[in-house]
DNA sequence: ATTTTGTGTAAACATAAGGTTAACATGGAA
DNA sequence: TTCCATGTTAACCTTATGTTTACACAAAAT
């Protein structure tokens, strides 16, 4: 399966850094959106849910740090990384930045490479179990050979079942809202109905033949051994 | 609950590097330890096998990047953090660094506390998981799991049920008034009758089996071990 | 080019879990 | 005792999810 390219989001008020950084981003496959001021950064992160945000901390309308801020006191934003991007050097504005919940902080004037760089390694860091082998209890899911194994039989899931199934998987207990799995196996941009998840749902159940997708009523699903 | 003390290693060969930043790692909570080679660090490392290893790039025996590659090569250190110090602030070395499979990369002249920020920022993204749980006593509540367990064992709440139980687990002791339930389980918009809570707190006990929802008559509930 | 096959989505309906209510019980304080 | 807040229970209603069927569409096979 294609790895779904990671989304990054780039808020800085200058045109010139937007566009350099944007471009050395694209270069290596990410998928990357702009903002140029804190409001819109705010707005478009709400919209596109990104995997990664980049805050310059200068900024009009709201700063680096105060979009930040917002952003780590909703559930949804918990998780996405924050890189912060600034002019000021000095120690005491890094530590601030780094203990408002960033994950790293980088100096102008910024080395696009660097900046590459840096974004790869927490990337890494993140979804370091992409493209391994999930085993589960008696339930295997390789996602480079596209394939799923049940006690070392195979079973044959359609395209988005696969997907489904190994978005739950990778993280074995814990819950996806409708939503999250929504954003991640259809992406924002499409529109699918309401019963489309629970059908998805019942052929994998069905085609699994084991009880390993336990539904949690109001909130969502997850994968259970 | 105390967390367990996240174990550092720390190899340079300057004994003056590593004492101011053992001094402030250990000041910050770390059990922290040193070694002043590269060979060294890597003997250390397969005994203490730390959460993180913060190695000099340039070193006796064996430089950082191959203690890394090193390390790197072998399964029990495939998650285990990161991070280069390092004389050499040129693009090239830190853009190499990064890639060797390292989680941070920072320069020398080495600030103590940016370095401390930074190895905060890492665990914080690392363990972040685990600090959402609650645990009281013998009750942990995994708003991620969306899971309560008594004594680790699990015990099934349907959604607003567990809602509840969250927010009184929250604040432990601090009494909730009926009102604040209502506002924060139920929203503002939503208009319920009088007993509904009481019904619900009825079940959560009776799930949990354990007396920890405590009445104040007149006044609200709270979560008491 | 045409047929076949498999996949993804929508729509309609069924079902059961969850949530609420109402009626009554209990127990302590005035 | 009497009152009032909460506990208890079971019935009831609501809604999220399960299930099935049908259809559009694209890829593969003919």
């Amino acid at each position: 399966m294609e790895a779904p390219k990671k989304r990054i989001l780039i808020a800085d008020d200058e045109p010139d850094i937007l566009e350099i950084i944007n471009y050395n981003l694209t270069k290596e496959g990410y998928e990357v959106y702009t903002a140029k001021d804190g409001n819109e950064a705010l707005d478009r992160a709400k919209i596109l849910n990104p995997d990664l945000i980049i805050l310059d901390i200068m900024m009009p309308k709201k700063t680096g740090i105060e979009v930040c801020n917002l952003l780590r006191s909703q559930s949804l934003f918990q998780e996405t990384l924050i890189i912060f991007l600034t002019a000021l050097s000095d120690e005491n504005s890094q530590i601030k930045g780094l203990e408002t919940g960033a994950d790293d902080y980088v100096s102008k004037p910024i080395s696009p490479k660097v900046l590459v760089s840096r974004v790869n390694a927490l990337f890494r860091r993140i979804y370091k179990e992409e493209g391994k082998t999930i085993k589960i209890g008696n339930v295997s899911i390789d996602p480079v050979k596209f394939m799923v194994s049940i006690d070392d039989k195979g079973v044959v899931l359609a395209k988005k079942e696969f997907e489904l199934l190994h978005l739950l998987a990778s993280k074995p207990g814990r819950v996806f809202l409708r939503n999250e799995i929504l954003t991640q196996v259809w992406g924002t941009d499409v529109i699918v109905g309401d019963r489309t998840i629970d059908v998805h749902i019942r052929k994998i159940r069905q085609k699994l033949g084991v009880d390993c997708l336990t539904t949690v009523k109001g909130v969502g699903y997850k994968f259970e051994a």
